[in-house]
RNA sequence: CGCGGGGUAGAGCAGUUGGCAGCUCGCCAGGCCCAUAACCUGGAGGUCGUGGGUUCAAGUCCCACCCCCGCAACCA
């Protein structure tokens, strides 16, 4: 693994708000972007819009008042508005993006003109005159391979078009022995399994050359190919760069080469043909003329890893504007700490597969996981050491805390290790479903075991004929409420920063301690004060 | 021969490299009283879709079959 971590969202269309689904994306790369930091790798993680899509004109014609033809002007304040949408939304979910791009700025114009450029020196743009059915919906030419009926299998009912024009075409077929090879060196290269496998059969039985422009004059909207004003560039073939340009290319080459490769990108599973097969050969052939695309023995810099999750249903649905079940991450966020619906999605769904949104379940695990059984724990462990320590941290001797009180199923200050071991571990396999289920209900001091450790040792009882033990009892759970705190921060950061105040620690402080530190067993400090604790998650009903 | 997902306790779901079938909710019984009617223990409840096969051992691998879900547009 390398020493830093560039992660990207996909960069989303502006044709709309943000729904539950792109929320889940962006929520995930957070989180993941939030563990790296904590672990003190240099981190970028960028998201953004896509706005060259001609989907975007469509919705702005809707946007505005009927019938009036939509001006140029129009276009970009829509797009403009649409954009901060994006970014306040995400602000308002506590989505901690390094940069956030728009692929209508300057930067990313320049990015796609040096690419171009360097593709078409490699000589792999080539100008065809085409004729082919297109899809509207998917925004693709179709090949005969990918039609049934006469139709898109993916948009039966939508009529495909008869396109014929001088298009520019990308070589894309001419790297399709490098990118098998790729798949086969590199069988991390896409995740899941399941869609590796399903890209791989799609590059051996069709992976053909890719039109790469459209005739401007059908296009409102739309990056000029270079040196030819009369072609737009496709609008697949600019997204897929703003990876590139979001970190210098083409702008600031120092920039670039401290964040290119990028780490990993996060797609959703409808998007991976474009991800996993064009766009690497779009760079093994753009690294043959560009020297600051190449590894230092001349190989293409490609990205490290893609990663495929799978999609919602809303209540076992498909999410679908029609039967308005469209859920705002927003409207969530009046109803819960935001912190609550990160944890539901990054908990509820395995990465990678399909899973479902519900509410009544969301419900269910804000109140037993979130509110029962940690909130719970925090409560009841500050509420005792008040009680019985003077509002105080137990002033006991760490060591003696470090193993557990004889006949206890607790795992120690080395179990706590463990846990720490475990998550990690998933933590850099992208599963942060299992991490918190490890969390949670683990065999090593999980916050289950901390509970179960409360009813083994009694300390509301052994306060009265053993204050000794008590202490023991009470700071090991205090202190373990400490490390949970810093487990689940990049999850819940704003949950875990109110344990560590409730511990009576500053948050800001312990951070810059670095991670070594934050997880060594005594971090809080005995006989510290210990502030009146408030409810972490009130029981909703 | 379209594509994809799935069939595991009443409900919702986990089950990495095959090794005594788990989690959450609900239900029953008990304990506890520090805490958000929260916490802990025990119990009932599963022929892991069906039929074959490989293996000392299969929910997990192989083969066949059955059933369910999504695939106009909006849409990650």
């Amino acid at each position: 693994m390398t020493n830093k971590f560039y992660v990207t969202t996909p960069i989303y269309y502006v044709n709309d708000k943000p729904h539950i689904g792109s929320a889940y994306t962006t929520v995930v790369a957070d989180a993941l972007a939030r563990a790296n930091r904590l672990r003190g790798v240099p981190t970028m993680f960028l998201t953004g819009t896509d706005e060259n899509s001609q989907k975007n004109v469509e919705a702005a014609q809707k946007a505005g008042a009927a019938g009036k033809i939509l001006s140029e002007a129009d276009f970009r304040s829509y797009l403009d508005e649409m954009a901060t949408i994006w970014q306040r939304t995400w602000k308002e979910l506590g989505i901690s993006f390094d940069d956030f791009i728009r692929t209508t700025e300057e930067r990313h114009r320049k990015a796609v003109d040096r690419f171009w450029r360097a593709v078409s020196k490699s000589g792999d743009i080539y100008k065809d005159s085409y004729e082919s059915l297109y899809c509207v919906g998917c925004e693709e030419f179709k090949t005969p391979f990918a039609i049934k009926d006469s139709h898109c299998p993916l948009h039966p009912n939508q009529e495909l078009q008869l396109v014929k024009e001088e298009n520019y075409f990308f070589r894309a077929s001419a790297y399709k022995d490098e990118l098998l090879k790729l798949y086969h060196d590199h069988p991390e290269f896409i995740q899941p399994v399941s869609r590796m496998n399903e890209v791989r059969s799609y590059v051996k039985d069709a992976f053909e050359d890719f039109s790469i422009s459209r005739e401007a004059k059908h296009l409102s909207c739309g990056i000029p190919v270079p040196d030819d004003d009369s072609q737009r560039i496709y609008v697949w073939f600019d997204a897929l760069i703003n990876y590139l340009s979001a970190v210098g290319y083409g702008t600031d080459d120092k920039l670039f080469k401290k964040w290119w490769p990028a780490t990993l990108h996060l797609v959703g599973k409808d998007i991976i043909k474009f991800h996993c097969a064009l766009w690497p050969t779009m760079i093994m052939s753009a690294a043959k003329s560009d020297p600051l695309l190449q590894n230092e023995d001349g190989s293409p810099m490609l990205p490290e890893r893609i990663f495929a999750h799978g999609f919602f249903t809303i209540d076992g649905q498909k999410i679908s504007k029609s039967l308005d079940n469209a859920v705002d991450p927003l409207d969530l966020a009046k109803e819960y700490p935001f912190d609550a619906v990160r944890y539901f999605l990054l908990r509820e769904i395995p990465f990678g597969e399909d899973g479902d949104f519900s509410k009544t379940r969301l419900a269910e695990r804000y109140n037993t996981d979130l509110g029962n059984t940690l909130g719970n724990l925090v409560n009841r462990a500050i509420s005792m050491s008040r009680k019985y320590f003077n509002n105080q941290v137990p002033n006991t001797n760490v060591q003696n805390t470090m193993t557990a009180l004889p006949e206890t199923s607790w795992a120690g200050s080395e179990g706590m290790d463990t846990l720490w071991q475990s998550v990690d571990q998933y933590i850099e396999a992208t599963r942060l479903d299992l991490a918190l289920e490890t969390i949670w209900t683990g065999e090593n001091c999980s916050l289950i075991s901390a509970n179960k450790y409360v009813e083994e040792t009694k300390p509301f009882k052994l306060a009265k004929d053993n204050l000794e033990q008590a202490g023991i009892v009470l700071y090991t759970l205090l202190e373990a409420c400490r490390q949970y705190a810093w487990m689940i921060e990049p999850i819940m950061p704003n949950i875990a920063e109110e344990i560590i105040r409730q511990l009576g620690q500053d948050p800001k402080k312990e951070r810059k301690q670095g991670i070594k530190v934050l997880k060594t067993w005594g971090g809080l400090k005995p006989g510290s004060e210990l502030p009146e604790p408030k409810i972490l998650f009130p029981r909703n009903s």
